[in-house]
DNA sequence: CTCCTTAATGCGACTGATTCGCATTTGCAT
DNA sequence: ATGCAAATGCGAATCAGTCGCATTAAGGAG
């Protein structure tokens, strides 16, 4: 319920009305941990008993994204944009080319490398998308740690 | 025209026929110092006087793609993927979210951040993609060095 | 060089994710 | 409560990319 009030709030700031189907996307997209594609938000909408268009879907994931609320991603491969909400702290991905499986990443080793190439390059950088392509440890992945 | 052998050998290996397109796609990638769309090389082609079919294009880079000759991308907004030979040292992008420009990145800090992943994760990882966004020197970006 | 097999190509039809137009509804400021 | 602009629904439209199938052209064997 507290949550409902944050996204009120990140709504208004960028300007935005306050709509139901705002909130469900917002909070569905919280809920997953793995980035989701437009129609399988919509599923999931649809299954909690919410009667939404595919097309606000996108409408909504849309203005989203460009208010920089919610990152959308193209993988390669499969031809559908993912998205995922934007959090503390920003992610990246390991993706395995086999099983499709997505895991996040919360490190980011990027900010001192990025202040080397915006003097260089006269570039301000505002963002940046990282993902990581391989095997998962159940598709020949290293035999590395198993997360602990 | 030692390019000319070169490809081939690339798409012997690969036990893919040097065809006359794969050759020509070949070159005009190698040409480009930026990531092209399918289209665009088509176009390019077609100014060239070489007469080919846009699905041919989309084909040969396919293949291309999958033997890891060429490298595929989908920047955000606009809605093509971008096609990019990949060269000695592979490379990332700076790209302005304004004009659109592409400046192509030759470093990449990437690689003991990767192996300390693989352990963690127990994920073996085969290749990446970072892509930088923000304002070029033009469009806004830092005051520093001009690229010298 | 000639033949043969099969990959590669052209061309038009098709697909499927995303976008659009427009009539209707809803948020929200006053 | 009222009015207006923003948001939505629904179907039509777009358009990058894919596919089927008939035709051409690599390139290996002889
Ligand atoms: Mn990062
Ligand atoms: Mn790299
Ligand atoms: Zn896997
Ligand atoms: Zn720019």
């Amino acid at each position: 319920m507290e949550d409902k009030n944050r996204y009120r709030r990140m709504l208004k700031k960028e300007n935005l009305r306050n709509t139901s189907h705002r909130q469900s996307i917002l909070e569905a997209l919280e809920a997953s941990e793995e980035p989701v594609s437009a129609e399988t938000l919509y599923l999931t909408l649809r299954e909690k008993g919410i009667s939404i268009s595919i097309s606000t879907v996108y409408r909504a994931l849309d203005v989203l994204v460009e208010k920089d609320i919610v990152a959308k991603t193209d993988f390669t491969d499969n031809n559908k944009s993912l998205f995922e909400i934007k959090r503390e702290e920003h992610r990246h991905h390991l993706v395995c080319v086999k099983c499709r499986k997505i895991i996040p990443v919360k490190e980011c080793p990027f900010y001192e490398y990025a202040g080397e190439l915006e003097e260089r390059f006269g570039f301000s950088i505002t963002g940046h998308k990282l993902e990581m392509y391989g095997y998962c440890q159940k598709c020949g992945g290293s035999p590395g740690k198993t997360g602990d």
